[in-house]
DNA sequence: TTATTGTATTTTATTATTAAAAACATTCAA
DNA sequence: TTGAATGTTTTTAATAATAAAATACAATAA
């Protein structure tokens, strides 16, 4: 076989569903009308209409075409798993490169993660295509990929792109107007963080969470293609390796809530100079957290 | 046929080469140690053997291969001319798209597009995948890929990403030490550009080649794998854009030049705010020309 | 004429196949 | 006996072949 026959099946049952809103001896649309209906093209439909008159559910003689049974749930064709969307690979191989310390320079099988993921190996190799963009892992001359993985390097590199970023965020964030809907947010922010503040000795574990809202509410304020491209990666792995690192963690959390909320405190004052500062200072903290959660998962 | 023998047929050249260093009756190498030579698995080498004794070249005798007669030229395979790189590739799409006025929502064909460049459709399938991330061309639901191309939206992102990547970079360039050779580089840079500005009347044309050498200077000193790699990108486009548009291009161009002095002269004095001021200013310009080529070319 | 169907061509997604690599087992000479 | 060398098998990856679907064009009947 080469392509899978899912589009027809799909198809199939679909043109199923239309005839069940008509009688027997109702005449069908044109092809060209059913094959709008079901937003595929007339030679799908000319061939579910020939397996239909197989079926003895249709008539065809010239250009009319009689319903001459209604179609049973027995005709429906079974629809085959799909395979993941290129979205749900992107997660899910992060995840996994994330949960499982997947150690760098690893020689990644193709075939093999393709099978884990449950993709076609195309898929895979074109999604890492697409990674490898980002420094992640690398194609090797003699075929294959290797892993570059989250090195110190790549750590350090990402953090400081990351400043670039987020400072520009607040570069264009503090110059908003006063009936921008971010202010209200950023008070709303503001209140989540000191009700964290106030129970941490219970809840220092929630903080990930609202870490993560917090840069999203500053970086969503610039509106460009490429800065949300990164913003996604990045998220992600601080995202994570905040929730992988548990040295310290209650006290940590607490020291970056009160970070947070000076900045915050700062954005509602339209003091520019000091918001940066604050920024800069809490992202450097979130740069050597990520660190030292190499150091101690060995990937340094 | 699945994959082509070009392994083959270099190892086999190979061993051609490695055999014209012998006399015959002279013994080859054991297997594992040829191997190493050409850098290639044993598989390869022992099939290589194989032809070499159909060829009466060597003959094999347990563990020993003698040399039977010299391999002469007509003994060479012909190599198979290699599809080009992925980075050739990179640079001969582009060039396409912005040299032949691709226009936006243009349909790309990956068998046309793959004989065009003369790769492999699935290459041009993962480079696809690649360039998707920054947004110029989208997968279509129903397969194929569609340009997205050089929208007045893309430019403006694309410019406005610029900016905050070449401001950084200055910022970072202004606190360099005395004794870093960025400096003197930049003193050469100015003095390049008094001597166009000079002769501006006659070469008012090689501008577009300074403006690169003057941004590359600068960003340069950004040593970031995801500054680098954007940088590829916005530099490709604006250099391009910049040899297009032919309006008012002597005069054009000579604001330019004076724009950059002006920021290099500030960064030799080392005055941050002018130097940012200047920049933003330059870029600014360089917005609007790339903006008024798109309208020139349709695009907008 | 125009809507509809029939036919041919193009294009894409996927499989099957082959080359190459890697892993494992065996043999032979020191 | 040992280890280098070869023989054999398994695994992996690249690509050609293929079938499904889309598209374009031609023919036909209302």
């Amino acid at each position: 076989m080469a392509r899978t026959d899912a589009v027809f099946r799909n198809s199939f049952n679909g043109l199923i569903k239309i005839c069940n809103k008509l009688k027997v001896n109702d005449k069908l649309d044109p092809e060209s009308t059913l094959a709008t209906k079901l937003d595929v093209s007339r030679t799908v439909i000319r061939s579910v209409l020939q397996a239909f008159v197989k079926l003895n559910i249709i008539k065809i003689s010239g250009r009319t075409k009689t319903l001459i049974r209604m179609p049973n749930k027995n005709d429906l064709l079974t629809i085959l798993e799909r395979t993941i969307s290129l979205g749900q690979l992107e997660t899910d191989f992060l995840n996994w490169l994330l949960h499982f310390d997947v150690p760098p320079n690893t020689i990644l099988n193709v075939t093999k993660v393709s099978k884990q993921f449950s993709v076609a190996p195309h898929t895979l190799q074109e999604f890492f295509s697409g990674l490898s963009r980002f420094g992640l892992i690398e194609r090797r001359a003699k075929g294959g990929w290797i892993l570059r993985g989250f090195t110190k390097n790549f750590a350090i590199e990402l953090s400081d792109f990351r400043v670039v970023l987020e400072i520009n965020a607040i570069r264009h964030l503090i110059k908003l107007p006063e009936n921008h809907p971010i202010w209200s947010q950023l008070g709303e922010l503001k209140n989540k963080h000191n009700d964290l503040l106030r129970n941490i000795d219970q809840n220092f574990h929630d903080f990930s969470q609202l870490d993560e809202l917090y840069h999203i509410t500053i970086n969503k304020i610039v509106k460009n293609r490429f800065v949300e491209e990164f913003q996604k990666i990045i998220s992600l792995i601080f995202h994570y390796h905040y929730q992988w690192d548990k040295t310290e963690e209650r006290s940590r959390n607490e020291a970056a809530i009160k970070e947070h909320i000076k900045t915050i405190e700062a954005l509602l004052n339209k003091d520019e100079i000091l918001a940066i500062d604050c920024a800069k200072k809490h992202l450097n903290t979130s740069k050597q957290t990520l660190l030292s959660s190499l150091i101690t998962h060995n990937l340094g």
